[in-house]
DNA sequence: GTCTTGCATGGGT
DNA sequence: AACCCATGCAAGA
């Protein structure tokens, strides 16, 4: 009888005696911790003989009627709470009377069907341990929300009837706070009076008819199927069972020496609750036919009082299962874990199953089709046309969907959403499966793939700011196709608050995934890389900030400590004194103006802004550059400032047409992907820090592709020469490599065009006419009347990124072609293999390139 | 061409 | 080894 294991002296535990405890004391109830009151001699008899709440709460509040019999309980104490259930329709039952009730059905947990089916409401609100009574078949079961659940013979047993820790593991859990509350634990009168608040000694009973004590209603069973029904004092037999059960627990506890954390958070918390001594019964699942742990519901307090609202409902957690893709995706069809279809829901015998009424958390009214496809000689069942209810609860693929039984016996979704990608990341097991995985749940162990995927997330997700983190918002705005690469491709977890699409389950990786539906295809990874490059394009790097470079899946990232500057996008030039400076496009008035080179100006910048030009600090004040110049300046692609004014100029009619025409190329190069069309004309680069407003070198000097200024086969200006300066050099390094092709490289210089069949392929920029003044073609070496046009003809506006990208760093075994658009629009950019490999592109421009001299000089 | 339906497949448990 | 179940996929609407 003793429990007092401490040394030091101990009271009663009733707080009404509190009389020093000698050697002996008697165990009272099971308190909270696991452990158990210990009393004085007289109360523990008082317990033993179930005259402690008459003898110490009698002047307390809570005392209530049983609706049957009229004896008087003491509800929500302690000591007593498991001598009553708590009725439907309200008021309460002594468990004797409750007993008389109850009896077991072959599938009592699921109500007769006329109870599925909507428009009985009325008639089953009052529906009452007498009416299950009526329904049920064999074997008493004190559990009238699902008395089945409690027919260990024909059920699986529910969560609660899970071993339960021992005394000191289950504390632990407490201490660990758990917020989950044991699946059957019905009552919300458990959800709105804190387990807490209902004092061990008995002293809460003031609130119990707000804390009317639900765990009796779960598992009184135990207690039930241990006792003759025809017992004669339910409160002594309750309480004497109770103390043997307890006992029982004990050396079951330890004898399955269960992990700590193997059950359900909910069984944790509720084997220490303060109404645990129905715990007694709490078991693992003992046969195969179970419930795997991942779909015992791990609903907690929270989400039950979301399930059961404002209403006294009762809310009975019967299973819960996490999205899969399909499950969440448009077919449909969500598919249930067999045992918990053929346990919760009613038995179909055909395969066109039946319509199933299933409430949702805003009281809506959902009806499913419930059925099921044979399958290898077994059953595969869906609930199909789940799709708008996933969608009204704005569930995805991962959040976990509840199901739970009402008073009424209808079925009512609840949902737990995962938590925000970083979250999840960060703070660990979030998830259910995670959460199974902290229970011990070894198939919630082995889910390591969605480590993996994590990892492979994480990856992508720097928290230093990158452009990649950066660049959602601004890919939305730089091109549609951006934007879906990057939602689609990228793992969802990348965008912040949402939530990750895939449940990553059994999948190694969401990228090497044998879903189709999971898998990226190469294109789509070329697509995202140039999505990050372009991403890349879109950022200045922060003033005196060395970015820290990162290889993720073949892509440079670079990394700032600080977030990278989104700069206007200027035209550096020189001015009559050879001093670098800008043109800078006003926002307004879409004249141009002439800014330091050194200055970087916000990306909406307009002439009141002109600090440097007082006289030039109004929209209204001319503009300093002829059309003419700033025709030469400016790329073609963007023209579109100056061709408005001259346009203007010319013709004010025809502005109009050509605005929209203005906007259909905009579009096109947004479609195209290009992030630079919204803007660069010269943008600083990320993947070259170093490269300010000014730097002349062969990256900078060149226009990004597609925009840059059309150059004339015969242009003899220093980017024409640079390039074609370097493209000897290019050649040069190649002949050198390939001594044994040194004759065929030095005929490919000579003649360009026959270079396709190599390495080098650069092609020409179609977006110009007829005499257009392309470079080298590869592809169209078959095609005679190509390498006519392409003939001795450079391409000034390639990629200069691109370029880059042959670096043999970075990419050695690819190099950027440009494809000819045949349409004359905007480049596409592939990327092609390289057998050979050997090829020693992109270093820096030799020396004998003065890069001083390329700065396109419009003063 | 798209959507729906029902079965098949195969990795995971 | 059997079963489960996520998903593919073909046929039909």
């Amino acid at each position: 009888m003793a429990s007092s294991s401490s040394s030091l002296p101990k009271l009663c535990f009733n707080s009404s005696c509190n009389q020093l405890l000698g050697d002996h004391s008697r165990r009272g109830w099971r308190r909270r911790t696991g452990e158990f009151a210990d009393l004085c001699d007289r109360c523990g008899i008082a317990f033993e003989e179930g005259n402690f709440c008459e003898s110490f709460h009698l002047n307390a509040s809570g005392w209530r009627s049983c609706e049957s019999c009229g004896k008087q309980i003491h509800c929500g104490c302690i000591v007593s709470f498991h001598m009553f259930v708590l009725l439907d329709a309200g008021g309460i039952e002594c468990i004797t009377c409750t007993k008389k009730s109850f009896i077991l059905t072959p599938n009592p947990a699921w109500p007769p069907p006329s109870l599925l089916l909507p428009g009985l409401p009325e008639r089953i609100k009052d529906l009452s341990a007498k009416n299950w009574s009526s329904i049920a078949a064999s074997g008493p079961v004190p559990w009238r929300q699902a008395p089945s659940l409690f027919n260990p013979e024909l059920h699986p047993k529910m969560p609660s009837e899970f071993n339960i820790p021992t005394s000191k593991k289950l504390s632990d859990s407490m201490d660990k706070k758990e917020n989950l509350v044991f699946s059957g634990r019905l009552m919300n009168g458990g959800l709105k009076g804190d387990a807490s608040q209902i004092s061990e000694n008995g002293k809460s009973g003031s609130k119990c008819e707000d804390q009317q004590s639900p765990y009796v209603n779960d598992n009184p069973h135990s207690a039930i199927l241990k006792n003759e029904p025809s017992s004669p004092n339910p409160d002594l037999t309750l309480n004497t069972t109770s103390k043997s059960e307890i006992a029982e627990h004990s050396s079951i506890s330890v004898s399955q020496a269960q992990p700590p954390a193997p059950l359900p958070a909910a069984a944790n918390y509720n084997g220490v609750d303060s109404f645990g001594e129905g715990q007694a019964q709490i078991g693992r699942p003992q046969d195969r036919n179970q419930l795997l742990p991942r779909y015992w519901p791990k609903i907690t307090e929270q989400e039950l009082q979301q399930i059961s609202g404002d209403s006294n409902s009762v809310i009975t957690p019967l299973f819960e299962k996490v999205l899969t893709a399909s499950d969440a995706g448009k077919i449909g069809r969500l598919v249930l874990p067999k045992k918990c279809a053929e346990v919760y829901l009613p038995p179909i015998s055909n395969p066109e199953g039946i319509p199933l009424p299933v409430q949702d958390l805003k009281g809506e009214e959902w009806v499913f089709q419930f059925r099921f496809w044979p399958n290898n000689n077994s059953r595969m069942y869906v609930l199909e046309g789940v799709s708008p209810c996933i969608q009204s609860m704005q569930l995805r693929a991962g959040d976990t969907i509840t199901f739970n039984r009402n008073p009424h016996g209808k079925l009512v979704m609840g949902c737990r959403k995962t938590s925000s990608a970083s979250s999840d990341q960060k703070k660990g097991p979030v998830n259910t499966r995670d959460k199974a995985s902290a229970h011990g749940d070894s198939t919630a162990k082995k889910s390591k793939p969605g480590e993996v995927t994590a990892q492979h997330n994480s990856k992508r997700n720097s928290v230093s700011y990158s452009p990649l983190t950066m660049n959602k918002a601004n890919l939305a705005d730089s091109g549609r196709k951006s934007n879906k690469v990057v939602e689609n491709k990228c793992d969802a977890k990348v965008k912040p608050a949402a939530k990750p699409d895939i449940p990553i389950k059994r999948k190694n990786s969401i990228l090497g995934s044998k879903s189709k539906r999971l898998r990226i295809e190469n294109e789509d990874m070329m697509e995202l890389k140039l999505t990050w490059e372009q991403a890349q394009g879109l950022f200045h790097p922060p003033p005196n900030n060395v970015p820290k470079i990162v290889l993720i899946d073949g892509c440079e990232i670079e990394e700032f400590e600080e977030p990278p500057i989104i700069g206007r996008p200027t035209i550096v030039a020189k001015n009559n004194l050879g001093e670098i400076i800008q043109w800078a496009q006003c926002e307004d008035c879409f004249k141009w103006r002439k800014v330091p080179g050194y200055a970087i100006l916000p990306s909406r910048w307009t002439c009141s802004e002109n600090l440097w030009d007082p006289k030039r600090s109004l929209c209204s004040a001319d503009q300093e550059l002829t059309l003419d110049e700033l025709e030469d300046l400016l790329p073609s692609g963007n023209m579109a400032g100056a061709k408005k004014m001259k346009a203007e100029k010319e013709d004010p009619d025809s502005l109009e047409a050509l605005e929209g025409l203005d906007a259909l190329a905009n579009v096109a190069i947004q479609e195209d992907g290009d992030a630079y069309a919204s803007s660069s004309l010269h943008t600083t680069t990320t993947k070259h820090p170093r490269h300010r407003p000014g730097c002349s070198c062969i990256v900078c000097i060149q226009p990004p592709s597609g925009k840059g200024h059309k150059h004339k086969q015969t242009c003899t200006c220093n980017l024409c020469m640079t390039v074609k300066r370097r493209f000897k050099t290019l050649m040069l390094r190649r002949e050198i490599k390939q001594s044994e092709k040194a004759e065929t490289a030095r005929q490919k210089l000579q003649q360009p065009e026959q270079s396709g069949d190599d390495d080098i392929q650069m092609f020409c920029d179609a977006g110009n006419s007829s005499s257009s003044h392309n470079l080298v073609n590869g592809e169209g070496s078959n095609n005679d009347q190509s390498k006519k046009k392409l003939s001795n003809q450079l391409d000034l506006n390639i990629h200069p990124e691109r370029e880059e990208d042959l670096s043999p760093v970075l990419n050695s075994g690819s190099i950027t072609r440009m494809i000819q658009d045949g349409t004359g629009g905007p480049q596409k950019v592939k990327k092609i293999s390289r057998s050979g490999g050997n090829l020693v592109v992109s270093q820096p421009p030799p020396p004998e390139v003065g890069v001083e001299n390329y700065s396109t000089d419009v003063a």
